[in-house]
DNA sequence: TGCCAGGCCGGGT
DNA sequence: ACCCGGCATGGC
């Protein structure tokens, strides 16, 4: 099992090289696919990040200033877009109330900035864990839906695992550094846009498949 | 056409 | 402590 964990990211990483993660030119802009992408297709996040540079919305002062009325236009292809504005009202504030800058808000410890994520409403364990990651660039494990499911399929866990347990599944056999959970959790999406979707009987192909 | 996508919250048992 | 409905668009 342990040995499984540091295998499975050695087949991936064969086989699809580096992933060039998150997908967004800032920390700010990370954070907000974060949001978006809560139980959503990226595309759909794309279409909304698009409006908001469109609109040149892409700083903490402009988020905090526009209705939320109007942010949730803007950001309606990425879907619950009356939800999401709030939340990354909720999210803008926090940060603006707490702190000068985003590198501010992020220059604490891991700890201390995923339970000021977590205080938020809207962002739960996935989406502080990615902003941590990606955007603060901090040594965090991301869990997902991808990652259940292909844990799932190679039994490596049981179906009722929780966030924190599938979490230290990986954290327990990695060595902490950042670059290796920002490549592993994006593989983990790769192979699982490509191979573990919930309706996807066929993994013939899987680089996976033997696990 | 219907089902799915990189969650999270709140109310009911 | 679980369980479940709600939130919503665009793509295949």
């Amino acid at each position: 099992m342990a040995h499984k964990i540091s295998e499975i990211y050695q087949i991936l990483f064969n086989h699809y090289g580096p992933q060039h993660w998150w997908p967004g030119d800032t920390p700010l802009e990370i954070m907000i696919g974060a949001v978006l992408t809560q139980n959503t297709n990226w595309q759909n996040v794309e279409k909304a990040i698009d409006n908001l540079k469109a609109a040149n919305l892409l700083s903490l002062i402009d988020l905090a200033e526009i209705a939320p009325g109007h942010l949730a236009e803007l950001i309606r292809p990425s879907g619950y877009y009356n939800l999401k504005a709030g939340r990354l009202k909720n999210l803008v504030t926090a940060i603006t109330d707490q702190s000068e800058t985003l590198d501010d808000f992020f220059a604490v410890d891991r700890e201390t900035l995923r339970d000021r994520l977590l205080a938020i409403k809207g962002i739960g364990p996935e989406t502080a864990d990615s902003i941590i990651l990606y955007a603060a660039e901090k040594p965090i494990f991301v869990v997902d839906a991808y990652t259940h499911r292909i844990l799932l399929r190679h039994d490596l866990i049981w179906d009722d695992a929780d966030y924190n347990e599938i979490q230290s599944l990986f954290t327990d056999q990695l060595e902490e550094e950042t670059p290796l959970f920002n490549e592993y959790h994006a593989l983990l999406v790769q192979v699982g846009k490509d191979f573990c979707r919930k309706t996807n009987p066929r993994c013939d192909s899987c680089p996976l498949l033997g696990v």
